[in-house]
Order: C-alpha cells, then sequence, then structure tokens
DNA sequence: TTGTATGCGTTATCAG
DNA sequence: CTGATAACGCATACAA
C-alpha cells in the first residue's frame, strides 16, 4: 500500500507538498500539481484515514446506533441521516445493537475511542447516569426513543397526541369499547402513547378500564396473543388501538381466526404506517412518523453540536399524520 | 480526553508499561499494575482506537456493504456475521449503499483507507474489473449475490436449484400453465432462478413460453402489476412462481383483486421466506435461504482471509428450504 | 520488570 | 511556492 511518502519521492517533492494537493490547498504551482497527481494516480495511493484522522482528531464520521437493522421504520430515518450526513461531508455508519446493552457498549467504547465524532442514538438501552457521561464527553443525539431531564437533544414526535388523535379517530366512529395493546418497558413512547389513550377516553366520558389493556413487544405475535385474551372479555371491545402496526395485524389475524370481520365487528389501529400496512388485506389505519424527516433533523442537530453551531440541547418535535384505512372504516 | 501519556504521568511509570497494562502483558509487577490501573480508571482513559491501529496497521473492525437495510433478509444475514465477527474480536460497521454505485464506492474508499481490515460485499454494484482490484488489495468477500470467474470468494444458495425444486412443486401439484415473475437486472440469481424455472419445464415436458414471463424488481407493486399482464393471458397460467416473496404477495393481491381465489384458482410460490410470508393470508409458500448461517459462513471466510489462513478463494453453496404453505396448497 | 526511542501516515507550523 | 520537521496516540524493539 502507497503511502504519502511514496508518492513524495516519486512526484521529486514532499511529503507537504503531496499533503497540500491531497487537500486542495491554493499555493501549489501548475507544473507541481501536474507531478504530484501523476505520481498519486501511478501509485494508486488513497490517503490513509487514520493517520488523517489521528492528526486531526476529527474522524468525519457519525454512528448511528439502533436496535433492530430489521425493522424498517429505521431504514428509513437512517436515509433522512444519510443524505444530510454526505451533504455536509459526514460519512455514517450503522451500529446494531439488537437492544443488547452489552452489544450497544460496545459501539459506545468505539465512539469515545475517537472512531466517530459524533453518535445518533435510537432507543438507546443506557441509564440516565450513562447517557449523561456519554453526552459530557462526545456529541450524541436521541432520535425517537429519548429520556427527559438529560441535556442531550432528542428529535421525536409527540407520542402522546398522536395516540390521543388515533383513539378519538375510534371514539368518532361510535366506539365505546375501545382496547389498548401497548408494551411494557423502559421506552417513554410506551407510557405516552397509552396516556393519550387514556386521555381520549377520558374526554369522551368512557372509563378507562385496565382491563381492556394488553402488553406485547411490538411482535405480530404478541399482538395475536393479546387479542386472544381481550376477545375473551365481556363485553367484547368493539375497537383496538395498538402501538405498533406489527401487533395491530397480529390482532387483526386473531380476530378474524374468532370469526370476527374487520373492522365491521371490530376496529383495529396500528402505529407506524410501517410499508405492510398497505399490502395487508384489510389494509391498517396507522399513525405515521415522518421518518426521513426525523433522520434528516437529527443529524442536522448533531452537526450542530459538533460543529460547536449550538450548544444548548434542542428539543424537536415533527409532525405525525393519522392514516385511514380499511381496518377501522369500511 | 486523556492518553496514555497523561495515565503514564499520574502513574508514575512510562508509556511503554502502561501499554503492557491495556494489552495484558504478562511482564508487570503487581504493583505497577494496580497504579497503572487505578490512574486509568480516575482519569477514565480509553485507548485511542486510531492511534492503536495506526500503529498496528490493523483496525479488528470489518465493513459490511449492503444494499438496503430495510430488507429483512439481509437483517438476519448481518445477525450471523455479527456472532462470529464478535466471537473472533472483530466489530462490524454496517454500510448503507442503497444499490447506488456512488455511495458504494464511498464506503470502498473508507475500506482501502485502512478504516477496516476487509468487508463483506453483498449485492455489489461494481465491474467485474473493479472487484478484481479490490479483491487484489483487500480482504473481501462475495455474500448472496456474487460475480462468477472472479478470485473471490463467496458464499450463497444454489439459486438454479432452489427454483427448479420449487416450480417443480408446483408441476407436482398438476399446473401446466406455470408462469414466472423475474427480475431483469446485472444479477447472477436473476439468470439462475429463471434457468431453473425453465428446467423444471422442460423435464416435465412442458414449453416453455416467454410469454407466461413478466419482470419487475423485487417489490410488491411490481408483483401486482405483473400479474395483472399475466392474468390476461389466454389461456391464463394456473401457477406463479415469484423470485421475490413481496412480487409473491404483490401477485396474490394482483389475482384476488380479479376474484380469482388462492390456492384454488391460481397456485402463487416466493422466494425468500420474509417474516410476513407467515403472516399474510393465505400464508406463503417460499424458498428459504439459510441467512443465519449465509452470514456466518462468510464471516468465517473473510476472517481466513485476514488472518491469513487460507488463500485459495472458496466457493460455498449453502442448503435451501423449500416451504410449503397455503399459497399453493389448500 | 521497566524505560527509551522509533515509527505507523498524516497534517500543520514555520522557515526559506 | 516549497521543504523540513514536529506532533497526533499508540505499540514494540531494544536497552537497561
Amino acid at each position: 500500500m502507497a503511502t504519502i511518502n511514496d508518492v513524495a519521492e516519486k512526484a521529486g517533492v514532499s511529503v507537504a507538498t503531496v499533503s497540500r494537493v491531497i487537500n486542495g490547498s491554493a499555493n501549489v504551482s501548475p507544473e507541481t500539481l501536474e507531478k504530484v497527481k501523476q505520481a498519486i494516480a501511478e501509485l494508486n495511493y488513497r490517503p490513509n484515514l487514520l493517520g488523517r484522522a489521528l492528526r486531526k482528531t476529527k474522524s468525519e464520521r457519525i454512528l448511528v446506533l439502533l436496535p433492530n437493522i430489521a425493522n424498517p421504520f429505521y431504514a428509513e430515518i437512517v436515509k433522512g441521516i444519510e443524505d444530510v450526513a454526505n451533504k455536509n461531508g459526514y460519512s455514517i455508519m450503522l451500529c446494531n445493537t439488537d437492544s443488547d446493552l452489552e452489544r450497544e457498549k460496545k459501539y459506545i467504547k468505539m465512539l469515545k475511542s475517537h472512531l466517530a465524532d459524533g453518535a445518533i442514538l435510537m432507543a438507546s438501552e443506557m441509564t440516565y447516569e450513562e447517557l449523561t457521561e456519554l453526552a459530557g464527553e462526545i456529541p450524541i443525539i436521541q432520535c425517537c426513543e429519548y429520556k427527559v431531564g438529560l441535556p442531550i437533544s432528542h428529535v421525536s414526535i409527540d407520542n402522546e397526541m398522536a395516540a390521543y388523535k388515533a383513539v378519538n379517530h375510534l371514539i368518532g366512529l361510535g366506539h365505546k369499547k375501545v382496547a389498548f395493546i401497548g408494551a411494557k418497558n423502559q421506552f417513554l413512547s410506551s407510557t405516552l402513547r397509552k396516556e393519550g389513550y387514556i386521555r381520549a377516553l377520558k374526554e369522551a366520558g368512557i372509563n378507562y378500564d385496565p382491563a381492556y389493556c394488553g402488553y406485547g413487544d411490538y411482535s405480530y405475535k404478541s399482538g395475536f396473543r393479546v387479542m386472544k385474551q381481550l376477545l375473551s372479555l365481556d363485553p367484547r371491545p368493539t375497537a383496538v388501538f395498538c402501538i405498533s402496526d406489527l401487533m395491530a395485524i397480529g390482532a387483526i389475524r386473531s380476530a378474524m381466526e374468532e370469526g370476527l370481520r374487520v373492522p365491521e365487528d371490530i376496529a383495529v389501529c396500528g402505529f407506524d404506517n410501517i410499508y405492510f400496512s398497505r399490502m395487508f388485506k384489510p389494509t391498517l389505519t396507522t399513525v405515521s412518523q415522518p421518518m426521513y424527516d426525523l433522520g434528516c433533523t437529527a443529524m442536522e442537530a448533531l452537526i450542530n453540536i459538533i460543529e460547536e453551531k449550538s450548544t444548548e440541547p434542542m428539543h424537536y418535535f415533527m409532525e405525525h399524520e393519522l392514516i385511514i384505512r380499511e381496518s377501522t372504516v369500511k
């Protein structure tokens, strides 16, 4: 592998001049420029990024930690992140944590070891203390899932309001017995979506009944299972709000297996608007997050921190949208 | 950020001793070990990976280039890659190329710039020449999609045989008019799957008719569109083999819209066994690839090259499996 | 067992 | 406009 020294030797100049050529410095005569360029081409020389980053103490690289690359929801966010990053000269590298704290910490260690200039964290498993400490060392942004009260910027939607609107839609269709399929975990969005559900009920004068609430893990299977239990209640719910599309689809299949029609016998609403929600029959009513914009905004906020344009933690709430399809309205 | 110098100073030893402690050298007295460990802890010191990699000319990092992180197919492969990598002390970083040659080349540039020790390429857009040149410089493996005749190891399934078996299954059910929904692109798998389709027809004494072949881009929409055309043929096909699950699901929805029942009026078979193929109604008959094992094998092969245990290019063909579900058999 | 000195490949400072 | 040289943070050969 050719180094800058080889190029310098071949071109008959010093390494400093080669470096100037590489970095587009104006102070190089046309003849030397040509000589150096030729030497670079002949040797097929590529600057060693490690050496450069070490010298500049800046890598122009960003880490994106996400819990599950299989989730198409994150894929769209990553697109936004990448586009903004590329526009600003940064490369992004994806780190799949698999919701495993150990894996996440391994990547965080790489981050702390100067491998990247900053990171975007989605659904981090770290504690308040760990996050705070990390933010003191390295620029980070929380995207989608976040913890409040931290000196760390975040980008998300208003989960409480989104859930409220979804449940309000069901109530507006005349449903009185509206069930809820959520998740019990450390994520704020789970709590907020449930709070939105409860607020919609209360405002409509409907009693909040914990018996109408089940909990899964966002998966198809868990939606299927929880729905089975809810359907055994008497009186049976006539509508269900699920905090993920996959659970909603599981719930629909569960209802169908019981001989119920969707939406005639029971209406189902999901959350996320994954591409599959259009393909499923009946097509799924759901809440759409502006995934691409979430990614763009997160990356812009991160760059602002890295380049020290902004220092104060910012909290961005992006617009969401209720998408009404066949699973709630015939 | 504390450096090895700070630690050395604080502990009252030389940087060499600190380095020995970090790297677990045996030749350190218990007392110095303790002193250094304490200094490391107090300063919250993390070795700078750039410096280390630069010095060792080895990063212990692997790049995984994939065309689309949204495709759950790749997610499972990545799991296999990660598990083997972690077991061997490597970290993997995902690079989303979006099937864009420019993006891919940017990551390849990083690879050539010593940011990683090697790479696993899935569905690369590069030419024969580019790939050959790259392989001369850096350890790489082709996974799933590959080009033949290159001095580069690859891991995949036998696409021709898999397609053959799938179509044979349809023929075995009594179908004579078996259509095909494929893709026209540079990928060998597209060609091989079509060849398998043709071989199965020929062996059964069925004439291969190009009119029964349509082409999409693996997506739901394209499957839907192509199926519409195939259904307008006279005589109408009674079975369809699709080279992706998404196209198969699009095809099914298309058939349903025409008032046809699946599988009674028309049988549909997909390819990939994405998790969604189980959730869809009717559940989808499809070809399952051993995604996790593909990833494991690819990573093992890469490590063998990096650590120079093997030098000869190897070609691995993993077992696949035909999974029969409701879309072909009632 | 420990320390000194060197170099990995860059970029940046300073002198010319 | 160009070159010599130091420094980024680390690991290691060699000396002590």
